[in-house]
DNA sequence: TGTATCGGAAACAGTAGTGTATCGAATGCG
DNA sequence: CGCATTCGATACACTACTGTTTCCGATACA
């Protein structure tokens, strides 16, 4: 009897309370969606998790905090989606397509990037300046993956330029956030669809520009995509 | 002294009251950009534009009518600005360049097309069915006129076929919008800039997909922009 | 088996915001 | 010149949410 077993290694400090958090980090991310991030009260996500205020603020100071931890939560989730992709395709075409794929997917629809919940996060911290760096992040993170496709793929579509690259990073980025905002605004917009066809006339952009500056013959003409001479 | 002057028509009922929507609706516009539609009070906006509380009551009923209101006005002027560059600018290529102009200006900033303002009332729209309509109507007409132009260089870029032009006016409009999102989100990026690369890249390969297909030989080549064969 | 500790629930007080109702002032009208 | 109407301000009642504190039940350990 006194020390009935070791077998369970005692060193679990708190197994019910990393659990109770993500409930309420769950529950959060749905009210937040149904409501709004700032429409939605303390007692309206303990509730949708089951629990009561009291459990709410004994596991997170305020509101506040609770937003913050969820964005780390998203943020380290996305990123430990391209790691996978990375790990699990390490050949280059393959790691392409796989990318590709959850660029394309609408896995993100559930938790991961939902459009309605990023963009409230995007607001909300416009207010709190602490979640700033963290949306940055992830921004920077998300683009980064993406950059690093068309990277791979630069080769194959003729590409030349590095900025060039980056520019079509940061376009695809925003068109993919772009069509899901729109989305929102209007439900029977596929945004899946409009992104993939948007994504099919960059390639075959990329495709045609590099033809023709093949046969204008290749010593001259630098792929001037950048502005050529805009106010 | 019976009718002292006909001179003003008299059918002016409120001169004042006009006025004093206008400048709640100035105010509700700075004050939801500052803190956000869910966190401004009436009596913020009320203090805002000079006035107390039951100025605003005596108004509108509440503030949603407000919001609806201030929604209305934004489509308008936004209406309003395109007819005017259509009508200032009845030849193609000045009114290409014209709404080009405005679609590259950061006019836009001040009320018309604030990129916070905006996605403020799109998830305000989210919960408020009243709104979404209005919200649809307003990007339906911006993506109208992108089109236009879209439409109208589209002979010099040669651009094929019509759906594919509908599907770039999309992209160009979920640039703008993704652009102006990833701005509010870092405050370093240049939204107009970004957008104006991308604008560039898209008629560069407009024209490069052209000179392509014209060399490939005009018979059969349908200038697949479409999804070639994704899942 | 008894005790100490920790997580969660419920109660409470404080605060803020909404919508209404009443009052005063200015303007239009007879 | 006085009356009536309307617009805007102040006051008030009501509701909702927050954050704290107190209390109870579980579990862990001796």
């Amino acid at each position: 009897m006194y020390s009935s077993f070791v077998s369970q290694p005692a060193r679990i400090p708190r197994p019910t309370r990393e659990e109770t958090r993500q409930r309420l980090l769950d529950a959060a991310a749905s009210v937040f969606i149904e409501r709004g991030i700032g429409a939605s009260s303390v007692e309206d996500i303990a509730e949708e998790a089951g629990f009561s205020r009291g459990a709410f603020y004994s596991n997170f100071a305020d509101k506040d905090e609770l937003v913050l931890a969820l964005l780390e939560r998203m943020s380290q989730q996305l990123i430990d989606e391209i790691e996978r992709l990375m790990i699990e395709h390490p050949e280059a075409d393959d790691y392409v397509r796989a990318t590709q794929a959850m660029l394309r997917e609408p896995a993100r629809r559930d938790g991961l990037h939902h459009p309605v919940l990023s963009t409230e996060l995007v607001l909300y911290s416009l207010r709190n300046p602490k979640a700033q760096p963290l949306l940055k992040q992830r921004l920077d993170r998300a683009q980064d993956a993406i950059w690093r496709v068309v990277e791979r793929n630069a080769a194959s579509m003729g590409l030349q330029p590095a900025e060039n690259r980056r520019a079509i990073a940061a376009m695809i980025n925003a068109l993919d956030d772009g069509f899901g905002l729109h989305a929102i605004i209007d439900p029977t917009r596929d945004p899946i669809e409009a992104f993939n066809t948007a994504l099919d006339f960059i390639t075959e952009a990329g495709v045609a520009i590099a033809a023709v500056e093949a046969a204008a013959g290749k010593k001259r003409s630098p792929t001037r995509t950048a502005a050529p001479g805009r106010t």
